[in-house]
DNA sequence: CACAAAGTCTATCAAATTAGTAGACAATTT
DNA sequence: AAATTGTCTACTAATTTGATAGACTTTGTG
Protein backbone atom coordinates (compact mmCIF):
# COMPACT_ATOMS: atom_id res chain seq x y z
CA UNK A 1 0.00 0.00 0.00
CA UNK A 2 2.23 2.78 0.96
CA UNK A 3 -0.06 5.61 1.51
CA UNK A 4 0.85 9.03 0.08
CA UNK A 5 0.66 12.14 2.11
CA UNK A 6 -1.98 13.07 -0.42
CA UNK A 7 -4.21 9.99 0.65
CA UNK A 8 -3.22 10.76 4.24
CA UNK A 9 -4.12 14.48 3.75
CA UNK A 10 -7.55 13.73 2.08
CA UNK A 11 -8.47 11.37 5.04
CA UNK A 12 -7.90 14.43 7.55
CA UNK A 13 -10.09 16.66 5.70
CA UNK A 14 -12.39 14.47 5.35
CA UNK A 15 -12.54 13.71 8.95
CA UNK A 16 -12.43 17.21 9.91
CA UNK A 17 -15.64 17.77 7.10
CA UNK A 18 -17.57 15.06 9.13
CA UNK A 19 -17.28 16.71 12.83
CA UNK A 20 -19.00 19.01 10.84
CA UNK A 21 -21.47 16.94 9.44
CA UNK A 22 -24.49 18.92 8.98
CA UNK A 23 -23.88 22.43 10.80
CA UNK A 24 -22.61 24.67 7.60
CA UNK A 25 -19.73 25.08 5.09
CA UNK A 26 -16.17 24.63 6.37
CA UNK A 27 -13.16 26.07 4.02
CA UNK A 28 -10.35 24.74 2.88
CA UNK A 29 -8.15 27.37 4.83
CA UNK A 30 -9.63 26.17 8.10
CA UNK A 31 -8.88 22.69 7.22
CA UNK A 32 -5.51 23.92 6.34
CA UNK A 33 -4.82 25.43 9.31
CA UNK A 34 -6.27 23.03 11.47
CA UNK A 35 -5.06 20.14 10.21
CA UNK A 36 -1.68 21.67 9.53
CA UNK A 37 -1.58 20.79 5.24
CA UNK A 38 -0.50 23.11 2.62
CA UNK A 39 -3.07 25.34 1.57
CA UNK A 40 -2.49 25.33 -2.10
CA UNK A 41 -2.13 21.10 -2.06
CA UNK A 42 -5.63 20.80 -0.35
CA UNK A 43 -7.14 22.79 -3.12
CA UNK A 44 -6.40 20.11 -5.68
CA UNK A 45 -6.89 17.61 -3.12
CA UNK A 46 -10.55 18.78 -2.19
CA UNK A 47 -11.04 19.25 -5.93
CA UNK A 48 -10.61 15.51 -6.72
CA UNK A 49 -12.79 14.49 -4.04
CA UNK A 50 -15.39 17.05 -4.94
CA UNK A 51 -15.13 15.94 -8.62
CA UNK A 52 -15.80 12.39 -7.42
CA UNK A 53 -19.29 12.94 -5.36
CA UNK A 54 -18.10 13.06 -2.13
CA UNK A 55 -18.03 17.23 -1.40
CA UNK A 56 -20.35 19.89 -1.73
CA UNK A 57 -19.18 23.22 -2.51
CA UNK A 58 -19.97 26.95 -2.81
CA UNK A 59 -18.06 29.64 -3.27
CA UNK A 60 -17.58 32.86 -2.36
CA UNK A 61 -18.44 34.71 1.39
CA UNK A 62 -19.27 32.18 3.86
CA UNK A 63 -18.73 29.26 1.18
CA UNK A 64 -16.68 25.96 1.41
CA UNK A 65 -17.03 22.23 1.90
CA UNK A 66 -19.62 19.98 2.85
CA UNK A 67 -19.73 16.21 2.74
CA UNK A 68 -22.12 15.25 -0.06
CA UNK A 69 -23.22 12.09 1.96
CA UNK A 70 -23.37 10.76 5.66
CA UNK A 71 -20.10 10.03 7.19
CA UNK A 72 -20.93 6.45 7.97
CA UNK A 73 -21.32 5.85 3.94
CA UNK A 74 -17.96 6.57 3.24
CA UNK A 75 -15.45 4.34 3.55
CA UNK A 76 -11.86 5.13 3.85
CA UNK A 77 -10.80 2.51 1.05
CA UNK A 78 -12.92 4.76 -1.43
CA UNK A 79 -10.93 7.60 -0.05
CA UNK A 80 -7.59 5.70 -0.59
CA UNK A 81 -8.28 4.48 -3.82
CA UNK A 82 -8.70 7.25 -5.55
CA UNK A 83 -6.05 9.09 -3.85
CA UNK A 84 -3.28 6.24 -4.47
CA UNK A 85 -4.98 3.80 -6.72
CA UNK A 86 -4.43 -0.31 -5.54
CA UNK A 87 -4.70 -1.24 -1.93
CA UNK A 88 -2.86 -4.34 -2.36
CA UNK A 89 0.89 -4.59 -1.77
CA UNK A 90 1.74 -6.32 -5.63
CA UNK A 91 -0.34 -4.84 -8.17
CA UNK A 92 -1.02 -9.13 -9.15
CA UNK A 93 -3.96 -9.65 -6.79
CA UNK A 94 -5.43 -5.87 -6.74
CA UNK A 95 -9.00 -6.42 -7.67
CA UNK A 96 -9.59 -2.92 -9.20
CA UNK A 97 -6.30 -2.01 -10.56
CA UNK A 98 -5.02 -5.60 -12.10
CA UNK A 99 -1.93 -5.63 -13.59
CA UNK A 100 1.17 -8.03 -14.48
CA UNK A 101 4.24 -7.97 -12.13
CA UNK A 102 7.32 -10.09 -11.57
CA UNK A 103 5.48 -12.24 -9.26
CA UNK A 104 2.62 -13.00 -10.91
CA UNK A 105 3.73 -16.26 -11.72
CA UNK A 106 4.49 -17.78 -7.82
CA UNK A 107 1.35 -19.06 -6.55
CA UNK A 108 2.22 -19.44 -2.61
CA UNK A 109 3.43 -15.62 -3.15
CA UNK A 110 0.53 -14.72 -4.57
CA UNK A 111 -1.82 -16.27 -2.46
CA UNK A 112 0.24 -14.77 0.36
CA UNK A 113 -0.21 -11.01 -0.65
CA UNK A 114 -3.75 -11.89 -2.03
CA UNK A 115 -4.41 -12.77 1.93
CA UNK A 116 -2.53 -9.29 2.75
CA UNK A 117 -4.52 -7.16 0.46
CA UNK A 118 -7.97 -9.10 2.02
CA UNK A 119 -7.44 -8.07 5.32
CA UNK A 120 -6.51 -4.30 4.06
CA UNK A 121 -9.51 -4.07 1.55
CA UNK A 122 -11.63 -5.72 4.31
CA UNK A 123 -10.24 -3.11 6.75
CA UNK A 124 -10.81 0.01 5.31
CA UNK A 125 -14.18 -0.95 3.78
CA UNK A 126 -15.57 -1.58 7.12
CA UNK A 127 -14.07 1.40 8.38
CA UNK A 128 -15.84 4.61 7.43
CA UNK A 129 -15.34 7.76 8.97
CA UNK A 130 -18.06 8.40 11.50
CA UNK A 131 -16.06 5.62 13.29
CA UNK A 132 -13.01 7.95 13.19
CA UNK A 133 -15.14 11.07 14.62
CA UNK A 134 -16.79 11.75 17.75
CA UNK B 1 3.31 -1.41 1.50
CA UNK B 2 3.70 -1.29 -1.95
CA UNK B 3 6.25 -4.15 -2.66
CA UNK B 4 9.08 -2.81 -5.13
CA UNK B 5 9.71 -4.92 -8.36
CA UNK B 6 12.81 -5.51 -6.19
CA UNK B 7 11.34 -7.31 -3.71
CA UNK B 8 9.48 -9.44 -5.77
CA UNK B 9 12.82 -10.11 -7.61
CA UNK B 10 14.51 -10.99 -4.67
CA UNK B 11 12.18 -12.94 -2.74
CA UNK B 12 11.56 -15.03 -6.52
CA UNK B 13 15.57 -15.39 -5.94
CA UNK B 14 15.62 -16.80 -2.57
CA UNK B 15 12.92 -19.15 -3.68
CA UNK B 16 14.84 -20.51 -6.45
CA UNK B 17 17.53 -20.87 -4.23
CA UNK B 18 15.92 -22.42 -1.57
CA UNK B 19 14.75 -25.07 -4.13
CA UNK B 20 18.29 -25.69 -4.46
CA UNK B 21 18.84 -25.62 -0.69
CA UNK B 22 21.60 -28.57 0.16
CA UNK B 23 22.64 -28.90 -3.76
CA UNK B 24 25.55 -26.55 -4.96
CA UNK B 25 25.99 -23.31 -6.65
CA UNK B 26 23.26 -21.64 -8.85
CA UNK B 27 24.30 -19.20 -11.19
CA UNK B 28 23.27 -15.15 -11.46
CA UNK B 29 22.08 -16.51 -15.15
CA UNK B 30 20.63 -19.52 -13.83
CA UNK B 31 17.97 -17.68 -11.43
CA UNK B 32 17.89 -14.38 -13.78
CA UNK B 33 16.66 -16.81 -16.86
CA UNK B 34 14.37 -19.03 -15.06
CA UNK B 35 12.19 -16.39 -12.91
CA UNK B 36 12.46 -13.72 -16.22
CA UNK B 37 14.60 -11.60 -13.88
CA UNK B 38 16.95 -8.65 -15.88
CA UNK B 39 20.42 -10.20 -15.25
CA UNK B 40 22.12 -7.16 -13.95
CA UNK B 41 19.53 -5.80 -12.15
CA UNK B 42 19.68 -9.43 -10.50
CA UNK B 43 23.28 -8.45 -9.86
CA UNK B 44 22.41 -6.19 -7.42
CA UNK B 45 20.09 -7.77 -5.88
CA UNK B 46 22.01 -10.68 -5.26
CA UNK B 47 24.93 -8.52 -3.42
CA UNK B 48 22.51 -6.54 -0.77
CA UNK B 49 21.40 -10.11 0.24
CA UNK B 50 24.74 -11.48 0.25
CA UNK B 51 26.21 -8.47 2.39
CA UNK B 52 23.48 -8.50 4.82
CA UNK B 53 23.90 -12.13 5.38
CA UNK B 54 21.48 -14.41 3.65
CA UNK B 55 24.20 -15.93 1.17
CA UNK B 56 27.30 -17.39 0.64
CA UNK B 57 29.03 -16.80 -2.78
CA UNK B 58 31.21 -18.52 -4.72
CA UNK B 59 33.47 -16.93 -7.89
CA UNK B 60 34.48 -18.43 -10.87
CA UNK B 61 33.71 -21.49 -13.08
CA UNK B 62 31.44 -23.48 -11.34
CA UNK B 63 30.14 -20.68 -8.84
CA UNK B 64 27.42 -19.29 -8.35
CA UNK B 65 24.99 -18.69 -4.69
CA UNK B 66 23.62 -20.63 -2.04
CA UNK B 67 21.59 -19.91 0.64
CA UNK B 68 24.00 -19.25 3.75
CA UNK B 69 21.18 -20.80 6.39
CA UNK B 70 17.88 -23.29 6.29
CA UNK B 71 15.27 -21.60 4.19
CA UNK B 72 12.96 -22.15 7.18
CA UNK B 73 15.24 -19.52 9.06
CA UNK B 74 14.89 -16.77 6.33
CA UNK B 75 10.86 -14.99 6.83
CA UNK B 76 9.63 -13.17 3.72
CA UNK B 77 9.47 -9.83 6.51
CA UNK B 78 13.41 -9.93 6.54
CA UNK B 79 14.04 -9.47 3.14
CA UNK B 80 11.00 -6.80 1.99
CA UNK B 81 12.27 -5.12 4.87
CA UNK B 82 15.82 -5.03 3.45
CA UNK B 83 14.35 -4.07 0.02
CA UNK B 84 12.03 -1.69 0.49
CA UNK B 85 12.02 -0.56 4.11
CA UNK B 86 8.94 -0.25 6.25
CA UNK B 87 6.25 -2.74 6.25
CA UNK B 88 3.85 -0.52 7.21
CA UNK B 89 0.99 1.47 5.12
CA UNK B 90 2.30 4.86 6.68
CA UNK B 91 5.92 5.46 8.76
CA UNK B 92 4.35 6.84 11.42
CA UNK B 93 3.09 3.14 12.43
CA UNK B 94 6.62 1.93 11.31
CA UNK B 95 8.14 -0.27 14.10
CA UNK B 96 11.82 -0.02 12.48
CA UNK B 97 11.21 2.84 9.85
CA UNK B 98 9.37 5.14 12.30
CA UNK B 99 9.17 8.83 11.25
CA UNK B 100 6.69 11.97 11.38
CA UNK B 101 3.58 11.90 8.51
CA UNK B 102 0.26 13.74 8.67
CA UNK B 103 -1.69 11.45 10.29
CA UNK B 104 0.56 11.36 13.75
CA UNK B 105 -1.75 13.37 15.26
CA UNK B 106 -5.33 11.47 14.48
CA UNK B 107 -5.33 8.83 17.12
CA UNK B 108 -8.15 6.80 15.02
CA UNK B 109 -6.11 6.82 11.61
CA UNK B 110 -3.24 5.72 13.36
CA UNK B 111 -4.59 2.74 15.16
CA UNK B 112 -6.57 1.62 11.85
CA UNK B 113 -2.88 1.66 10.77
CA UNK B 114 -1.27 0.28 13.50
CA UNK B 115 -3.76 -2.91 13.26
CA UNK B 116 -2.66 -3.19 9.07
CA UNK B 117 0.81 -3.07 9.90
CA UNK B 118 0.21 -5.64 12.60
CA UNK B 119 -1.40 -8.13 10.34
CA UNK B 120 1.11 -7.54 7.56
CA UNK B 121 4.23 -7.75 10.24
CA UNK B 122 2.96 -10.93 11.48
CA UNK B 123 2.14 -12.64 8.36
CA UNK B 124 5.48 -12.20 6.67
CA UNK B 125 7.37 -12.78 9.93
CA UNK B 126 5.62 -16.04 10.04
CA UNK B 127 6.17 -16.94 7.10
CA UNK B 128 9.56 -18.02 5.33
CA UNK B 129 10.84 -19.45 2.15
CA UNK B 130 10.68 -22.94 3.28
CA UNK B 131 6.62 -22.51 2.79
CA UNK B 132 7.53 -21.40 -0.08
CA UNK B 133 9.06 -24.19 -1.88
CA UNK B 134 8.07 -27.70 -2.35
C1' DC C 1 -22.20 48.12 -8.83
C1' DA C 2 -17.67 47.12 -6.93
C1' DC C 3 -15.04 44.37 -4.24
C1' DA C 4 -13.64 40.83 -1.31
C1' DA C 5 -13.84 36.11 -0.31
C1' DA C 6 -14.31 31.84 -1.54
C1' DG C 7 -13.75 27.64 -4.84
C1' DT C 8 -11.90 26.02 -9.88
C1' DC C 9 -8.68 24.78 -13.09
C1' DT C 10 -4.37 23.97 -15.60
C1' DA C 11 0.30 24.17 -15.75
C1' DT C 12 4.64 23.84 -13.92
C1' DC C 13 8.43 22.26 -11.01
C1' DA C 14 11.98 20.20 -7.88
C1' DA C 15 13.16 16.27 -5.38
C1' DA C 16 12.91 11.58 -4.59
C1' DT C 17 12.23 6.98 -6.02
C1' DT C 18 12.32 3.20 -9.19
C1' DA C 19 14.05 0.18 -12.44
C1' DG C 20 17.47 -0.65 -14.66
C1' DT C 21 22.40 -0.48 -17.46
C1' DA C 22 27.52 -0.03 -18.03
C1' DG C 23 31.87 -1.18 -17.37
C1' DA C 24 35.95 -2.07 -14.90
C1' DC C 25 37.63 -5.28 -11.46
C1' DA C 26 38.62 -9.65 -8.62
C1' DA C 27 38.66 -14.43 -7.82
C1' DT C 28 38.53 -19.21 -9.29
C1' DT C 29 38.98 -23.22 -12.13
C1' DT C 30 40.85 -25.70 -15.99
C1' DA D 1 46.52 -17.91 -19.85
C1' DA D 2 41.75 -17.85 -20.62
C1' DA D 3 37.11 -18.37 -19.50
C1' DT D 4 33.73 -17.88 -16.12
C1' DT D 5 31.51 -16.05 -12.42
C1' DG D 6 30.75 -12.76 -8.64
C1' DT D 7 31.87 -7.52 -6.94
C1' DC D 8 31.50 -2.82 -6.97
C1' DT D 9 30.47 1.93 -8.18
C1' DA D 10 28.51 5.03 -10.97
C1' DC D 11 25.23 6.55 -14.01
C1' DT D 12 20.72 7.33 -16.21
C1' DA D 13 15.91 7.62 -17.83
C1' DA D 14 11.28 7.54 -16.50
C1' DT D 15 7.91 8.04 -13.11
C1' DT D 16 5.88 9.56 -8.94
C1' DT D 17 5.36 12.69 -5.25
C1' DG D 18 4.54 16.83 -3.04
C1' DA D 19 3.83 20.62 -3.79
C1' DT D 20 3.34 26.00 -5.89
C1' DA D 21 1.66 29.68 -9.28
C1' DG D 22 -1.52 32.27 -11.25
C1' DA D 23 -5.46 33.31 -13.81
C1' DC D 24 -10.44 32.57 -13.61
C1' DT D 25 -15.35 32.02 -11.74
C1' DT D 26 -18.90 32.46 -8.53
C1' DT D 27 -21.24 34.54 -4.65
C1' DG D 28 -22.52 37.65 -0.98
C1' DT D 29 -22.29 42.33 1.02
C1' DG D 30 -22.19 47.30 1.49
Amino acid sequence: MKLSTKSEYACLALIELAEHYGSGWVTIEDIARRQHIPKKYLENIMLIMNRAGYLISKRGIHGGYQLSKEPGSISIAEIVRLMDGALAPVRSVSKYYYEHTPITQNKRLLSLMADIRDYIANKLEKTTFKDLTG
